[in-house]
This record gives C-alpha cells, structure tokens and sequence, in this order.
DNA sequence: ATTAATGTTCAGAA
DNA sequence: TTTCTGAACATTAA
C-alpha cells in the first residue's frame, strides 16, 4: 500500500541518514522468512556496492531509488507491506535486510544541540508479506528501463498538457487508467479515489472521454493530494501496516474524502449523499454519485 | 474456513 | 494492438 506519498517519505526519511556516506554492510536480516526477490543475488549486489558512497536516494513512482557515486543504482520497491526503517520495527520477525552506512564522508559544521554526524547509521527493510523487491543496475541498464516505457513519468511531473495527451489516448475507465504505472507512476488504489472526489470526475469515465477543462482539474487534484499527503507524510489505515522511517503513523488518513468511507456523507455534497463503493478491476474504488456524475 | 485487502507482473483470452 | 481477467507472490484480520 505504499503510493507515491509514503514511497516520498520514507526517501525523506533515510535521505539523511544515507547520502554522502559508504556503505560498510548490506546483508539480510535473521528472520525465519523466505527470502526477498532480490537480483542479482545478496551476495552479489553487497561485493558489489560495499564501501561505495550514496550519492543521491531519489524517487520515481512507487520506487526508491539509492544512486552510488560509482553510478550504480539500487532501486527498491517496497509494493504491499514493505517499509524503510531507522527505528523501532513493528515486529522483528519480518525484517528484511540491513544496511549500515559510515559518518558522513563530508563532515559538514554543526551547530551545537545537533546530534553528532559523525557516527553511523543503520536502516532495515520491512515487509510483512515479503512481495517487495530489490534490484542493482548499472546506470545505462537503469536508464533503459525508464526509457522503455515499463515505468511512466512520475506523478508529480508531468504536466497538465502531458496529462491531457497520455489520458486522451486510452479507452480505459480514467480510475484504472490512474492505475496504470506506464501511463504515470505513483498512484495507487487510494489516492486515486482521492483524487478523482477532488476533481469530481467519475471514477468510470472513459479516460478519453475527460475534457480539456477536466484534465486539467485532474492534473491540479493530484497534486493538490499527493502534496498534502506527503505533508502528512502518507496514509497508515486501520491495519496499521505503514509507518515513517522513525515508526510513526502517517496522519493523511484523517483527510481521507471518500477511501473506505462508504455509506458516510460526501464531504462535498453533505448528508443526502452517500460515499458509494464500486469494483472496478477487481478493486475497489470509492466515489461519490453525485458530485462525479458522468454527464448523460 | 473463506474472503478481502493491497501492488506488480505475467499469461492467456476477448 | 488494446483491454480485460485471473493467477501468483505472502500475510493478516474479519
């Protein structure tokens, strides 16, 4: 259930305690779980990127992405139950992987109060079911991923024009056309009936139904959400499975408009309009009849 | 004991 | 070619 909002933060997250330090061990965790997709193999990725600096730790979609200084790239999809840790796991039977890193490299001046940087620091991997993955590539392998199209532009970079075009050009419900990760990335099955509330655009629209006017209303809601969401940093709903890097809930939950409110009142249109639920590719999907009526 | 939930990928059918 | 369906992965809660 990680979306782009708590990918955002946990990349926020281990921002600081990662980029501009070595990496002195990466290795799995001692739990009793089948171990993790991960190529090429643990062994392998650790001889590999062992005593190499992050450079960067970017995002894109749903992805974390490490960047060594050597262009090596570690690219982590938490999918379901995966989560980034520094603090306080829910549990220690699903712990993943461990890596630790050295004090910063470039030691920069502190302020007194600060916490020393110079000391290392440990994150771990979290996962529940065990359906994340992680993958070492090269940079010219990484970047013909991206170019092949198998993960879209991120969410919170395409323009209304580019919304307009990808939209215009699928015959799909604009709800699972959101879902699509080649047509954009980022958005999952929450945030995508968040956003549509917002837009007030009905989730089964043909997505090259959506006029001019209505792209753009759509392209100002998802940022509109995804940037409150990371905000709040992320959504943590009542299984409680997602936390922050430092093992707090997110606090995004508490502005959810319509997700897993059915039967409550349209925070739009008041009492007299009821959240429905609808299935649509095997999902759910939450909305509002009538202030996303699709036009007769 | 069954079902639903959630993200991604793939195979196969329409 | 595009779209849809179902399965697979693993786990938990209702």
């Amino acid at each position: 259930m990680p979306e782009l909002p708590e990918v955002e933060t946990m990349v926020r997250g281990i921002r600081p305690l990662v980029e501009g330090r070595q990496l002195l061990s990466f290795r799995r965790c001692p739990c009793s779980c089948r171990p993790l997709t991960v190529s090429p193999s643990l062994r392998t990725i650790s001889s590999r990127l062992r005593g190499q600096t992050v450079a960067a730790v970017r995002r894109r979609g749903k992805r974390i992405v490490m960047e060594f200084d050597s262009g090596l790239i570690l690219a982590i999809e938490p999918r379901m139950t995966g989560l980034m840790l520094a603090a306080d796991p829910p549990d220690t039977a699903h712990l993943r992987l461990e890596w630790t890193f050295s004090e910063p490299v470039d030691t920069s001046p502190r302020q007194p109060g600060d916490d020393d940087p110079r000391k290392t620091s440990t994150i771990w991997f979290w996962d529940r079911r065990g359906l994340g993955t992680v993958a070492l590539y090269t940079r010219e392998e990484y970047e013909a991923v991206v170019e092949s199209g198998r993960l879209g532009p991120d969410a919170l970079e395409l323009t209304a024009a580019a919304w307009a075009t990808r939209l215009n050009r699928t015959s799909r419900s604009v709800k699972v056309a959101l879902l699509d990760q080649k047509l954009v990335a980022g958005i999952g099955n929450l945030y995508a009936s968040e956003i549509l509330h917002l837009a007030a655009i009905a989730p089964s629209r043909p997505a090259s139904s959506l006029t001019k006017q209505e792209t753009a209303r759509l392209a100002r809601s998802v940022r509109r959400v995804l940037e409150q969401a990371i905000r709040d940093e992320g959504s943590t709903l009542s299984d409680a499975t997602y936390r922050t890097v430092l093992s707090e809930p997110g606090r995004y939950q508490n502005r959810h408009r319509v997700y897993a409110r059915a039967g409550e009142p349209c925070p739009r249109c008041g009492p007299g309009s009821e959240v429905q639920r609808i299935v649509q590719q095997q999902r759910s999907t939450f909305y509002c009849p009538d202030c996303q009526r699709p036009p007769r």
